[in-house]
DNA sequence: CCGTGAACTTGATCTAGCGCAAATTCCCTA
DNA sequence: TAGGGAATTTGCGCTAGATCAAGTTCACGG
């Protein structure tokens, strides 16, 4: 029940109230999440109100590709991988969300289907929507709902960028972009270096960069070797960093 | 300055005004297209008012990525190629967008500088809102806003679609399903087949798809000798979709 | 402390598809 | 009607990276 994660003792979010309780939801610690950001307290609150707190264990889903789109979510503590499995079997990761972005947008873009599907990629406590209240919520807290958008237009981006990558890198250029965005996006500093913020085996990487668990485990044992990594089983530490960008650049000695 | 896309006389939409008259932007056609449905014509009218008509000749730019978001853009005739270069100097052509749909979106997801450039495929007519009026166009036009709102999660879906392909279909079925799309987004009906509405070279679909001329043409080559297309110089039509359906599945004889 | 399964590593092939090169065809202009 | 440039085709060799095949290491429950 307890992942390694929780080894991280950093999160000072918890009042000390008794075990299990909804403390993560305390305003004074969502308040400080960008969605959040330009609402008053009240409004935060009366906000906060409307959704429903929905803890996940990791590898749970919130909800499937397919399935009618009836809520939205935001992740408050974790991390939630979308992902889309081919009918061949193929799993594809299309992104990792965090703490403090939006997930399940397909009601902000008037869709009614999910696309992908949601899976906690560590323990994680997230907030939901109905999708009815939609309407409601982007006329009474419009601050709140462009913060979705940009969202929206981040994951665009990194969509973009991804076919690109894919379409004019090579495999270890691939992988070391992949490696440097998760520890940029969900990465948190360790003695080593900087951690990837949940478990990540080789194969979810691979599932990352549309390539093989072979090839992802043959390059970060190169680079484990040069320093630039510390690879154990479901963890990635980056060490350095600046080696690693070179890699991706291609410029590697 | 004539294209041969120009051959195409089935478009009534030019009442016998004078040549270069603005008559594209007629009320009675505009209002057809999905944005404006909703709307009533006097305020599809007064939306246009709003509106600048830009025409531009094939391989002309509305914008180029990094630019300063300024503007959105719809597309009236024509055919825009949203594009990206990389500092190597490869080409990926993420997306195609026809008459009906918007591009030069950062605006609608708060973003500042255009992600991507945007070129004409063929001669293309577009109109442009200047973004500073785009808050005021979201309060008085909100069926229009959301409907550029699904534009954008239509572009998000194909962009997932495209990720999880690269990663997953081989090249020739890519190319298919590249193709596939092609017609079945801008194609038009022909006695042979249906073709690809704008100009398109082997290069433009291996831009699209990830690979070379080299392997497009050979592929496009074998297809048009099982009579699956006919491929002229700039030029697709499909005959028998169902085969290159058959092909994209990996599921040819 | 041991057994078991999942995660990871590493070597040995094998091949899809890229890079290179050289024709060939098509279209436009002079 | 010839000339020239762009688009396309096609052959050939080569290599990045997939596939196949064992192992090894690790974490956890008993």
């Amino acid at each position: 029940m307890m992942h390694s994660l929780d080894q991280d003792p950093e999160d000072a979010q918890n009042p000390p109230a008794g075990p299990r309780a909804p403390a993560v939801t305390a305003l004074s610690h969502v308040a400080t999440l960008a969605p959040f950001a330009s609402l008053t307290r009240e409004e935060a609150r009366k906000l906060l109100d409307l959704a429903t707190v929905r803890r996940m264990d990791e590898q749970g889903a919130f909800f499937h590709e397919g399935d009618r789109a009836d809520h939205v979510y935001l992740v408050l503590e974790g991390y939630v991988r979308i992902q889309h499995v081919t009918p061949g079997g193929d799993q594809v990761v299309v992104v990792h969300v965090g703490p403090g972005q939006i997930f399940g947008i397909s009601k902000v873009v008037e869709h009614d289907r999910y696309s992908a599907s949601a899976r906690a990629a560590s323990d994680t406590v997230a907030l939901s929507w109905p999708g009815e209240l939609w309407d409601q919520i982007t006329r009474d807290y419009p601050s709140f709902v462009q913060e979705t958008r940009r969202n929206v237009g981040l994951r665009l981006h990194e969509l973009q960028e991804k076919v690109v990558e894919m379409a004019t890198r090579p495999v270890e250029q691939r992988i070391a972009l992949a490696v440097l965005r998760l520890v940029d996006q969900a990465g948190h500093a360790t003695p080593e270096g900087v951690e990837v913020g949940f478990p990540i085996t080789r194969q979810d990487i691979s599932d990352l960069t549309g390539t093989t668990m072979h090839s992802v485990s043959r390059y970060m044992s190169g680079w484990h070797k040069d320093g630039i990594v510390i690879s154990k089983r479901r963890r990635v530490v980056v060490c350095n960093p600046d080696n690693l960008r070179r890699v991706a650049d291609g410029q590697a000695a």
